[in-house]
DNA sequence: CGCCAATATTCCCGCTCTCTCATATTTGCA
DNA sequence: TGCAAATATGAGAGAGCGGGAATATTGGCG
C-alpha cells in the first residue's frame, strides 16, 4: 500500500507532471526539459532523479548531455484515464452552476 | 496540470489508499472506516475530508452515521493499472537479482 | 429539555517536501 | 593540462501536510 502511494504521490506535484508531459513527445535533455517546464535547473534534475528512483524515467547519457525518457508505459494511459475523470468532473460542476443560476 | 497534480496527489497517502481500499467493497460508515484504517476517528474524517472535495468519494449521512462511498468510477481500474506496473517492475528488479548473484 | 452517540473541526507540533543559491562532478576540447 | 558546458549535489529557509488531543456540531431519544 505505501509502495502504490508513493508511485500516486511522485506523481502529484505540478513540475514532475509538466517534465513527463514534454517526454510524451519523445526523449529530451536536461537543457530542453529545463526550458519546457520553465523551472531552473537544479530544479529541474532533482524532480529528475525523483522520476528515475521511482522507474517513471529512463535516463541515458552522450557525452555530457543526459537524456530523459518515458519508462513507464502505462503512465500514458493512465494520465489520459485521470484527465477524462476530471473533465467529467468539471463538466458535472458546470451543469449545477446553469441549474443553479 | 496544477488540478491533474492535485488528483494524484490525493492518491499519495497510505491512509488514504486503505479507506479507498476499503470502499471498494461497498459503502462503510466512518466507524466502519476507522477500524479498517486502523486510525484514529479524527484522522479518518479528515482525510475523507479530502477524498470528498477532491470528489473521489461520496458522502450519504443517515440519522448520525455517515456513510461514505467511492465516486470516481475510474478509481479501481487507476489502481489496478498503475499495482500492474508496480508489479511488472518488481519482478524486473528480481530479475536484474537473480542475474547479479 | 438534557443526555448520548457519531462525526467534524480546531489548535499545535513535528516532519517532509520544494525551492534557491552555491558548489561539485563529469565530459569534451583546445 | 586547463577551460568551458552540461548536469548533479549540498545546505539552508520556507511552506504545506499528517497526526494527536481536545472540543464543537449534529441528530436521536428518554
Amino acid at each position: 500500500m505505501i509502495l502504490l502511494a508513493h508511485r500516486f504521490a511522485v506523481l502529484g506535484d505540478p513540475v514532475r507532471l509538466k517534465l513527463l508531459h514534454a517526454l510524451f513527445s519523445g526523449e529530451k535533455s536536461v537543457g530542453e526539459l529545463v526550458s519546457l517546464a520553465g523551472s531552473t535547473q537544479p530544479n529541474v534534475s532533482r524532480h529528475l532523479h525523483k522520476l528515475m528512483q521511482s522507474g517513471t524515467v529512463s535516463r541515458r547519457k552522450e557525452g555530457t548531455t543526459v537524456y530523459y525518457d518515458i519508462a513507464d508505459p502505462t503512465l500514458l494511459k493512465l494520465c489520459e484515464l485521470v484527465c477524462g475523470s476530471l473533465e467529467k468532473q468539471l463538466n458535472a460542476q458546470a451543469g449545477t452552476f446553469r441549474r443553479t443560476a
